[in-house]
DNA sequence: CTGTTAGCGCCTTCAG
DNA sequence: CTGAAGGCGCTAACAG
């Protein structure tokens, strides 16, 4: 019979079973100490109690917990649903739970997340992106908590780092691009201030396109990602003309938009413009015709810098920084072979 | 200087402060009983010292946390995400962090997660859906922590609930279909087993067809939603040939999977079929077809569910359960007025 | 307005 | 293998 009051404690338990406190404590954590018999014989009687331990106790007599803290900027599309994953499947495998929050992009919001964060003791922290308030470095580090670093690669992470490298990213599509013959190349992202992947893409587009051609640049604040991609081709079309034989997207939801704009204005794709997007997201499997894209390890990212930590937890090596390689999944949207060949 | 070593405790600052412990308790937490002019001076160092409060210390003295406890299905999605926001907008501002954990839609895996969760002495509980373990049911309402289900309506909510009513909602669509001529519907989903929402939609479409028309249902197992979409229309077309005249699907995804069908089968949409998804997504405004859809107030649900939920907490009267509307959202895909008319 | 006294439930020592 | 004592950091409940 669960009593309704207050909820079983240790020492009930330990009562009703006719043995220390400090035996149950043991019997139940699983370590040694304990004869089998006892243990057995404590872990039935707590069972039938209801008795769950109290993880603020537990936490504040061992100085930790099993709490990891994750910080996103946000829980819409694909990419970071998939990262937080990858990563939660090997986090709660290992018995932890995870506090969540997201930022919408702004440090401040993740500087005080981080804050109350800390005042759980959690057992690991993992930001998105290397983009944080300077403070959240320094409490971080102050705090000697395991912290990993996702999606964006950095060669000086807070702690762990696990991500992709988007300046190359950008050159190895611009590669791809040109050793297709491409020569005149645009990129269409979101605005400036949103998010400096766009840039480290777009520098790396250049750097491939270097002394070939230069890169046109639209970066439209429209409506949703369909709208700015849409309207970023049509903007595109209109001030460098026929002078853009290939553009790369931010996103596949953009380079979709872009492909509209395309066939409303009669440009044909791929044999007028090419057209790649980035991600490789589930949206592509179905579209009348395939993206040309990049493929984000996302998952992969997740499990990947979970185990990072998880080692790092355990007082175990981990590499401080890896970076992840993208794959270019070619679609019917830009062409197979250079024109001549 | 902050200390690189023990994080700075409540006593510490007393000590730098000169007053005692309590003083700078009350003093943090903001609650009367000192003097202005303490409070600024104790605020002042703690922040000097870096001090962040021990929530686990906190939550074993009162008894309680400001953490809350959420179990989605999955992060897959705008439905949950959505959801998940309003939800956690509500309480982040209230001052309560989300720890979220994801099942899957295994009932087995959302009761571990309430036992765990529960350790933590959590705010208030929330649940997604109806369909849950029975003990989890029994373990929550003898810890007397308020919950929340949300997405499904019913009418025996745990404690509160904000939802849906999936019937209502299928037989609205139903009725919107009978007033447009069709009289031949069809229904694609999901395999049964994972999600009795499609079953309470269906069965809503059907009474509204009831007498006119029986209901052709396609439940495949693909992969992806627009795969399920694609295959399932497919199915239908090849076993019910002509018959059909509408589809309803089970969300938005699988809509277009099978509106992409039907383009590739060239069955004309909204002419010869009319398609009509489910949930009104973002999907919708990048599509080259705006899809006649059913939305669903998601975002209103997590904050209303939010809000009662916080009422809850502070003791305050909240309605046990609420059903919220859902709205038809008429696209190109269906026609816009009877044949004949 | 300020301080003192007891715990909250569990775990780390250290004895038996 | 088992148990007894002390404390983790904080906050109610009571004094002054």
């Amino acid at each position: 019979m669960p009593r309704t009051r207050k909820p079983a404690k240790i020492e009930d338990v330990a009562e009703a079973a006719g043995v220390s406190i400090m035996t149950v404590s043991r019997a139940i954590r699983g370590i040694e100490g304990v004869s089998e018999k006892k243990r057995a014989e404590v872990l039935s009687i707590a069972r039938k109690m209801n008795y769950t331990p109290n993880s603020a106790a537990r936490s504040l007599a061992v100085n930790n917990s099993n709490l990891v803290g994750i910080s996103l900027p946000t829980f819409a599309g694909e990419v970071f649903a998939d990262i937080l994953k990858g990563m939660r499947g090997t986090f709660e495998s290992a018995g932890y739970a995870s506090v969540i929050d997201t930022t919408e992009y702004d440090i401040h919001a993740e500087k005080a997340w981080v804050e109350r964060l800390l005042s759980w003791q959690p057992a690991a922290v993992i930001l998105t992106g290397t983009h944080h308030h300077p403070q959240v470095r320094e409490r971080l580090e102050n705090a000697r908590v395991p912290v990993l670093q996702v999606w964006d690669h950095t060669d000086d992470p807070i702690d762990l780092n696990v991500g992709i490298d988007h300046f190359e990213a950008g050159r190895h599509v611009g590669d791809y691009l040109v050793a297709l013959g491409y020569r005149r190349p645009g990129f269409i992202g979101a605005p400036k201030s949103h998010d400096m992947r766009a840039d480290a893409r777009i520098a790396g587009l250049r750097a491939a396109f270097d002394g070939i051609a230069s890169v046109a640049v639209a970066r439209p604040a429209l409506g949703n990602a369909f709208a700015t991609g849409h309207g970023g081709m049509e903007q595109l079309l209109a001030q460098d003309g026929p002078g853009i034989d290939v553009v790369f997207f931010l996103n596949d939801h953009m380079a979709f938009g872009g492909m509209m704009a395309c066939e409303a204005r009669g440009v044909r794709v791929p044999e007028d413009m090419g057209i790649v997007g980035f991600n490789g997201l589930d949206l592509n499997s179905v579209l009348p015709v395939e993206l040309t894209t990049v493929a984000t390890p996302r998952k992969l990212m997740g499990i990947t810098g979970a185990r990072n930590l998880l080692a790092r937890i355990h007082g175990v090596e981990a590499p401080r920084s890896v970076a992840l390689p993208v794959k270019i999944q070619p679609g019917k949207t830009t062409r197979a072979q250079p024109p001549n060949s």
